[in-house]
DNA sequence: ACCTGAACACCGTTCAAGT
DNA sequence: ACCTGAACACCGTTCAAGT
């Protein structure tokens, strides 16, 4: 009789059900995401995937921004730093690519990435390097400490929209509408739109944003604080 | 017997329920986030709001992204595209600067902005005004079309993380864990960070955001496409 | 200290049916 | 064509109570 009186809710697919941590909360988080993509990384659904309810959660983490913090600096593991090119520039621009590619691969985390910073060890390493690799071409510290934020930004920025696009076939015809609201803008009110015509929206995604880092590095550089 | 029979139930605050309308919406979406911030106006709330069901918005919005592009949209018709500065670059910074204090104003929104590009004519008005001093500063046209993107993108993502910050305390917070993070960088593995030290976070947000306008318009202006 | 059931107070979007 | 009731399929977060 013992033997056949009704056990708990089996869990057949997790055989032994580990301990909570923050790590291994994390860990599932971004197995999810990747799996499913962002917008299913809820509380709720990680809690389920772990085997308990969502409150357990909170133990470890304090609400979800902090969550996608934890996997944005997770995944900046995967940033390469120290890239193969000779000039400091080249190299900079690389790490840079790598981040926004990271962020690229991962679209939903862009868009929460460009609200809430990381703090970890690879956050605090890309940044490390940023600053080094400025100091090596002769940019003058006040400058860098200021640039290093908008470098990012504008990485951050640009994998958000380019990753909401992405996204689903809604936001592609956004895009292609605010393209057709460009192009059809008169001479009359608008004579530069008009004068610089498809040149607004030209070039590979990749181009312009190799441009943008070489662009936003020598402003940084020649551009003194006051 | 009549006179007293049950009348539907009543609309006491709204004395004739005006006919619904996209321009109606965005209004009431607009008057609703600057009373209650952006994270009320959820379609449902809207349509309470409006007296209807939410079903009835989808008449008018494809969804809450794209609300959210027509109130930024109405929004920005508050920019000031004519500052009285003398200097085409000042007068520049000072758009730009415009731009950022409407976002300021409204935080949510802002966040909102960095993957929802607005194309109504307000936007249009904007792009004009910024290419335009671009090209009174005698910047090249291929590098002001590609520039006016990124000063865009810098500007709003500036706005959403400010945003971000203001919204609870918990950003707060997460905001200075990442200071207390940089702080105490080790100076072996971080000396870069250990260097610069409180210059990575120093200054008022008003003066590194003019400072970065300024870097990235000389940028805009100093690099060459390819 | 750590964990959780259950509840609180909500969401966006769709669609068949009405006018 | 425009509008809507009702449903579908979910949310984040808190908190008292358990172990």
């Amino acid at each position: 009789m013992t033997s056949n009186a009704p056990r708990p809710r089996s869990r057949r697919e997790r055989p032994a059900k580990p301990a909570l941590s923050h790590e291994g909360i994390v860990d599932t988080a971004v197995r999810l995401m990747e799996s499913d993509g962002l917008q299913r990384v809820t509380m709720r659904r990680l809690a389920q995937e772990l085997d308990t309810g969502p409150a357990s959660l909170y133990v470890y983490v304090a609400n979800t921004d902090d969550l996608h913090a934890a996997m944005l600096e997770r995944l900046l593991g995967a940033v390469e730093l120290t890239p193969p090119a000779e000039d400091w520039r080249e190299r900079l621009v690389q790490v840079l690519a790598s981040y926004t590619h990271v962020l690229f691969a991962h679209p939903g985390l862009a868009r929460a990435a460009v609200a809430v910073r990381p703090n970890g060890p690879h956050y605090l390493a890309l940044v490390e390097t940023i600053l080094a690799l400025l100091h090596e071409g002769g940019v003058p510290d006040g400058q860098a400490a200021w640039g290093v934020d908008v470098l990012l930004q504008v990485a951050t920025a640009t994998a958000a929209e380019h990753a909401t696009r992405a996204a689903d076939g809604t936001s592609v015809r956004a895009h292609d509408d605010a393209i057709a609201a460009l192009r059809g803008a008169s001479a009359d009110r608008h004579p530069r739109i008009a004068a610089l015509g498809d040149d607004l929206y030209s070039g590979a995604p990749e181009q312009r944003l190799a441009w943008a880092f070489r662009a936003v590095i020598n402003g940084t550089g020649g551009t003194p604080r006051t």
